[in-house]
DNA sequence: CTGTTAGCGCATTCAG
DNA sequence: CTGAATGCGCTAACAG
């Protein structure tokens, strides 16, 4: 409890040098003459010095951190995301601070706040609600990165999967397949400013259909949350309008997991009777009954760009919007027709 | 950029008082007069003054942080800790640094000394590897608290569910059900001092076993590796070894589900066919097909108790280990037989 | 109760 | 290239 903390004192003095010079060697700033370096270095290990990151913050304006603003832990996507974030900043001299935002637009600003208190040196949105406005406003005063959130005002610092590209491809691949009626199960977010994800899966969908010479039926596109359980409801509402369908897409795993079971609960076998995808690739999707097709983000990948991307902006270079493929992953859940 | 920062001095200035006033009342230590009080509290909130939190640590050594060294973002029963934690610490002035251990001692330690380095007030572990002498050493010199994980050596500062009795009782529930060959999947941890959750578990599906007159067979017990796969993987080692069994109990969810597609493979229906049990309630869980009958861990609970452990212990108070109560879930997986 | 003062440990001018 | 000196903003004795 008592024992006095090594300091910077103690290194210069075993070294027979000034504090400052060992502030040099440990900086790595200026240029120290090697014998006097390697003696620094030496006492250093000898004493198994320390820094006080209180002090070096206090002393040179950086907190070495950064704030990580999520949304919810435990969705694989984002938890992906997170576990590339901290991959990524492994090997830098920084440290992530965690919040989680739950959606929730006051917590998110509680969070940005102690993170400000904080002095983080940089800033990582995932997902989230603030406004595009007042993102663009702190991101003037602190290196912000926004990831996994396409905004459309800013064109720089953001970084996220070609989401309608993917839908494109996955409704594609089921138009392929023969399917003429495919259902939609989307969601709708609750800012609005911005375009969110699943909303532009909803565009690549329709777009596929119309580029087939497909008229979207607006009928087959019903409204979920993103959770499980909105999936298994979906089915219901589809089953009321009393269309016809061959083939469902889930705007995400999750929902296409509920459907799955809805889907079971009314009798129909997947895909002998209606063939389902999905999006994201959670490990459920790959251990479903049957497995799912779905899309793969690479969110890892993603996460570590975003830590690559924030510490870039903190050493003064500029970052452009960073566009992750998605990628088709084809299994069981999909039937052919005819 | 250059707009300087208000300090203490600012608002001292404002509120015709010395320095120390203010940080007394900031720090709501010893009394000051209300008129000194107020008119400090004012120029606060004029002023909209933010301490700097490198400078008070500096001062007193506090840092205000809590480090949290999990070991997987993505883990459904571990991000439920993770997001009680965090509630947990919302309304404390505590702030919560992440590391992920991804079940390597070598990046878990790494994470201990950036922690360390950062001279977080308190630290939780969330499962983990490192010896419990180990973690006893740090204990000694830091408040932790270790969450999801039950220490043998030490009994205090631990927070676990009682793993044991759950899995005695979703054994037991099997056998009430008429089932009497009962495999089991298990897994093998890689820290061997402590007595595993998983390995709990077994002991439970043992002792519910012999207590109802039935002796386990070694044959029926297969070892998985808590991921799906391993799930999947199981199914192909119990049909190997040719004996006859009507149920299978997983330790996880996760392997549940592996196993669910093992068997679907095989052509076995469940719970027809086989019945099937896990352990954990992922969301997946409810939304397999067909349900998945399970045991509920109170993640948020244990977090938020594991967040307000810790303040305690920061405070100088003792706290003893605490024991979560899990719930059986039943749901559609299981099958009566005869 | 309140103001003064001395550090906390380090980065960083500024001379030399 | 290097050492001495200054101050980052705040807390905690220390006197009044």
């Amino acid at each position: 409890m008592a024992e006095r903390r090594i300091t910077i004192e103690d290194i210069a003095q075993k070294a027979n040098v000034s504090i400052s010079t060992v502030s040099r060697v440990l900086r790595k700033s200026s240029g120290v003459t090697a014998p006097k370096r390697e003696a620094v270095l030496q006492a250093v290990a000898d004493l198994d010095y320390r820094p006080n990151v209180f002090a070096q913050s206090l002393a040179s304006g950086q907190s070495m951190t950064i704030g990580v603003i999520t949304q919810n832990f435990g969705s694989p996507f984002y938890d992906g995301i997170l576990a590339g974030i901290l991959q990524g900043l492994e090997n830098s001299d920084y440290s992530a601070l965690f919040a989680d935002g739950r959606w929730d637009r006051a917590i998110e600003r509680r969070a940005l706040e102690t993170f400000t208190d904080r002095r983080v040196d940089g800033l990582i949105f995932v997902g989230g609600q603030l406004s595009e406005a007042f993102l663009a406003e702190v991101g003037q005063k602190i290196p912000t990165v926004v990831v996994a959130r396409e905004l459309v005002s800013i064109n720089s610092n953001c970084i996220f999967a070609d989401n309608f590209k993917a839908a494109y491809e996955l409704t594609n691949y089921l138009i392929e397949a023969g399917h003429r009626n495919i259902a939609h199960i989307t969601a709708k977010m609750h800012y609005q400013e911005a375009v969110t994800d699943v909303e532009q899966r909803l565009r690549g969908y329709k777009q596929a259909l119309v580029d087939a010479g497909l008229s979207p039926n607006p009928r087959l596109i019903v409204e979920g949350n993103l959770q499980e359980q909105s999936g298994a409801l979906a089915i219901e509402m589809l089953l009321m309008e009393k269309q016809t369908f061959s083939a469902i897409f889930a705007a995400n795993d999750a929902m296409a997991l509920g459907a799955r079971l809805g889907l079971y609960r009314r009798g129909f076998r997947v895909p002998d009777d209606v063939s389902l995808v999905g999006f994201d690739d959670e490990v459920a999707a790959a251990f479903m009954v049957p497995p799912l097709t779905t899309v793969r983000q690479p969110a890892i990948a993603m996460g570590k760009a975003t830590a690559t991307a924030v510490l870039d902006l903190i050493n003064g270079k500029t970052v452009t919007n960073k566009i992750f493929e998605s990628q088709l992953i084809v299994r069981e859940s999909v039937a052919r027709i005819r």
